[in-house]
DNA sequence: TCAAAAGTGTTTGCTATACACCCATGA
DNA sequence: TCATGGGTGTATAGCAAACACTTTTGA
């Protein structure tokens, strides 16, 4: 054990924090990963995955640590979103937060509420319940960045499964930008984009034609597009 | 004076700074504002401005006043970039460094060299100096990022003087975009935005007919176009 | 044979681009 | 009167949006 306050400095620092905001589509909506809070402050409350860096640790590499161990997750899509570092935003001490921002296909879903945490949940963002510190506004910068982000990239690929017909793809689209698209010109758009390609597969699902699958042609790239 | 090692804590923190990546348009060219280093490490190169943030201080408010303190420079357009923390990018301790963007018009420039750096002064960002710390990827993000946000935003009117003409507009977005653009279809484009009004001033230099001023409608807002 | 989702083209409107000449001024 | 940059409109091409029916399957 090292005792306590053994690390001393010449003037006071800040510690330093992650939390990750992610995002899946499940039962046709948007949902995002929080975790109850096991310790003050915020006992009790639904809370953003995070916490605090290891002093010779990557910023990312902290994020995805601390998403493995409050919820099993790992694999995801992360980048950096923004970082919160208000005094008085987490009553304990001064604490600068860089906040991600994280996508997965639901399909690669093993959420366990791991050690740190009591418990881990989704959430539709449209339903979301009483949050700890500044959550809630990190929470919307990642929405706004996530649609923000349709016009311009691939990134909406990274929620679909390895395979995936054009339908799931075009119902994913609709449920980030909540309007109904037309299918024709989606389809005509989607391909036009040249990042898919069918993969000769089918998948019969339902009384009626099965759906060609597609798969992504460079599933670790996010493009720009348009 | 406070006895040195006098903040202790029962894990070790990073300290976190402020770094500001300050463009302006000088003489045809972006340029950018740097310091001479006056303490190690890196003492004597060229630098981002930029400092250790307060115990007590906000971000933002860091940014600003390190910028004020090292270069006089003050009421700029800033926002917030990335944050930078790969542990080793500081030889002295761990230092996370959150990266601010910040763009000033030409005319509001008064750079004097204030105590805390050796020297201050502007280079064009196509002819910068070799960099302390990992200031130069710093430097690309602020410019993709600054070239980025012209496609969807005003933010390239932050770069302009409080009046100006549509000549003068079409030179920095031709600067920044480093291409030539056509002078009618610029001028009804940026009449169209909707974001500028015609003063009623003209300015008349050279030999030649004088050209209309136009002022922001909004001098405080960045506006999402299209 | 029926219900349900998959799949497919064409027309139309709008936005972006290309392009050349006259105007007002100071020297 | 000449040189200089300021100011203006139209025609065309390419992209985005609107729109309805046929196909394939399982029950």
């Amino acid at each position: 054990m090292v005792a306590p306050h053994a690390y001393c400095y010449e003037f006071p620092h800040p510690a330093v924090t992650t939390d990750v905001v992610l995002f899946t589509i499940r039962n046709v909506r948007l949902q995002l990963l929080l975790i109850r809070r096991k310790g003050e402050p915020f006992k009790g409350d639904w809370a953003l995955p995070g916490g605090f860096l290891d002093i010779d640790e990557d910023l990312e590499d902290c994020a995805l640590r601390e998403l493995e161990e409050e919820t099993g997750v790992s694999g995801v899509y992360l980048e950096q979103l923004r970082t919160y570092g208000k005094p008085g935003r987490d009553p304990r001490e001064r604490v600068i937060s860089v906040a991600y921002f994280a996508l997965t296909p639901s399909e690669r879903l093993t959420v366990k509420a791991a050690s740190d945490a009591a418990e881990a949940a989704w959430f539709p963002v449209a339903a979301l319940p009483p949050l700890a510190f500044d959550h809630e506004e990190i929470i919307r910068a990642a929405r706004e960045r996530l649609v923000a982000k349709l016009d311009y990239s691939t990134i909406a690929f990274r929620l679909m499964p390895r395979t995936f017909t054009l339908s799931e793809l075009q119902e994913v689209y609709e449920i980030l930008l909540d309007a109904e698209l037309d299918k024709r010109n989606f389809r005509k758009w989607a391909l036009a984009l040249e990042q898919i390609q069918a993969t000769g597969e089918q998948c019969r699902r339902g009384s009626h034609r099965p759906a060609r699958l597609y798969r992504l042609k460079h599933p670790d790239r996010i493009e720009f597009i348009k």
